[in-house]
DNA sequence: TAGACGTAGA
DNA sequence: TCTACGTCTA
């Protein structure tokens, strides 16, 4: 790839406001969001080695689920998702799933992005930062998987939709 | 897909001029330019059941060739490109093929876009309005392959690059 | 439901 | 080189 001025960061994107809509992941992508093209936990390394999530995609293909407007819990990668018909293996702490974990630990913020059903169609929403609470495990069908409870930050602009 | 406004057509798409870049595909799906993902070659059906090309991406996986700024040497699809790892096996005459042979007996014009390596990194760039003037079939290490001989279309602007 | 000249990062 | 919550059309 070919990126110009592209350091990955932390936090708000500059010039990108809680509520934007976007088409494909490309654009994600295009405007920094979230650099990854198909996986839904972006991080990058601290200095001292230490790896933190910048941004998260909910797009439906895990069991999250989104408690109240404030609450999300965020499956962990690995181990085969929903639509995947390859044997379901235990989820490991490491790439994206430690780099949650490791948020946590920091308490620093996290951007999340929601695939949603919109009158106008299927696009990802921008829904601001939020900040991982709590770390769980737990028995799925066949086998162990992360869970991470996200609470969105105070302050933000409150989300309405004409979903469909 | 949920697509508003979106009749795929062929001929030039308004709103894009010859030269124009895009970072990714997804960008010339959005633009009308080729209403295919990661397919190479875009058709539609006529009133009469009869398919024709609308556009071809050139993003140097099949052993296509420019021989000069007017012709460009296209390669069909199907029997797995040049870094797939199966077994190769003949193309035939169907999906993309027809539609550039179908486009040769019509002659109607095709957006041709190429996938270019300039100072700046990666990109698509509209080449313009080219119409196929031949079809061939070749023998490959192990396989027949069609091959698309298009002219550009007179007429149209000089494309010059700052490749790298 | 599967195939197709996808992409970035580990 | 491979994986990853891709995405369109047939």
């Amino acid at each position: 790839g070919e990126w110009i001025n592209t350091t990955k960061k932390i936090g708000a994107i500059r010039g990108v406001k809680v509520g934007d809509r976007f088409r494909h992941r490309a654009q994600l992508t295009l405007v920094g969001l979230h650099r990854q093209f198909t996986c839904g936990i972006d991080y990058l390394k601290r200095k001292d080695g230490k790896i933190l999530a910048t941004s998260i995609v909910d797009s439906g293909r895990y069991t999250n689920n989104m408690q109240s407007s404030d609450i999300l819990i965020y499956s962990g990668q690995g181990g085969k998702s929903l639509f995947e018909k390859a044997e379901p293996t235990n989820q490991t702490l490491k790439g994206g799933n430690l780099a949650l974990s490791n948020s946590k630990e920091e308490g620093t913020p996290i951007r999340v992005i929601r695939k949603l059903k919109l009158s106008t169609g299927w696009c990802y929403v921008y829904y601001g930062l939020y900040t991982v609470e709590k770390v769980m495990k737990e028995r799925e069908i066949r086998k162990w998987v992360y869970k991470f409870r996200l609470r969105r930050n105070s302050g933000q602009p409150k989300l309405t939709f004409d979903s469909s």
